[in-house]
DNA sequence: TAGAGCATGCGAAAGCTTCTCATTTCCTGC
DNA sequence: GCAGGAAATGAGAAGCTTTCGCATGCTCTA
């Protein structure tokens, strides 16, 4: 049941809050835009708005059942914050995302920090790449620039 | 002199190109804003518009003299290209950004490409934590929870 | 020195995100 | 189950950074 987590946060259970959390849920590892959010809920022929959007993915990320990432275009993607850190790879042609985990980058940048003089906190490391997905339209071309 | 950087990447040597390389050279390992370099050139009596930064900083960016981040608030920094690659580091407390290499990390992460299927192209590294300078305000509350 | 084009500055506009505010909904206590 | 107050909502306006459009100005070549 959602509305426990929702509770948990201090928020009020109300159908958005509810909706939202439950389309993350389907979403598993896609990660997905407010936009896209906004649109499924529409087409699902829910009543809401786009601010309400932003403003309950803001409060979950605030209360930490969110994560958002910014990528490079600049525009924030959600998903559902399954406990496990990890980070993404993202094909700059058709813009699909993975995630992994990599032990030895994590250990490194303990480090790193600790060698800078800093207490880590958080990081964030996206690789830009090209896929090899036969869906891709790179698809093939080996060292397409453009 | 910086006429031939920019003539180089095939742009004519004009009065704003030029204040704003003069000025990314100054500001050497500190990353600046669009916005910042605007006051700032201003400030220094420049007749010059913002939307010509904007566009400047993009073409020296498309010829590879200078480098774009993105940080997590959504709004991009600039600093002059001297040649290396570099991550990183950033505080989440003052601000502060560090610059750093690792090779361990740039290993494994083409080792990581290369497994998930993606010819690996660029990747942005950034550590946020609190650093422990002393003027930062940070300094000395070793876990701060905001 | 003159001409062709690129570059500029300004304001307007785009895209994503947040704010404002009147209205609706949730929750508590009766 | 109902009323009241606070919190949440939807719609649009506004904010932010960044880009565009266009008339004017400048750079560079001949």
């Amino acid at each position: 049941m959602e509305d426990k987590e929702i509770r948990k946060a201090g928020l009020k259970v109300t159908a958005p809050r509810l909706k939202i959390l439950e389309l993350l849920e389907t979403c598993g590892e896609h990660h997905v835009s407010a936009e896209e959010i906004y649109r499924l809920l529409l087409a699902d022929g829910e009543e809401i708005g786009l601010a309400t959007v932003y403003r309950v993915l803001t409060q979950f990320e605030a209360a930490g059942l969110v994560e958002r990432h910014r990528f490079e275009d600049g525009y924030s993607v959600f998903e559902l914050n399954r406990g496990g850190h990890h980070d993404h790879i993202v094909c700059v042609t058709c813009g699909k995302v993975k995630e992994f985990v990599d032990d030895t980058i994590e250990q490194r940048q303990r480090e790193i920090a600790e060698d800078k003089g800093y207490e880590i906190g958080d990081h964030s490391l996206i690789i830009y790449g090209r896929c090899r997905d036969p869906g891709c339209p790179n698809h093939g071309k080996a060292d397409n620039k453009d």
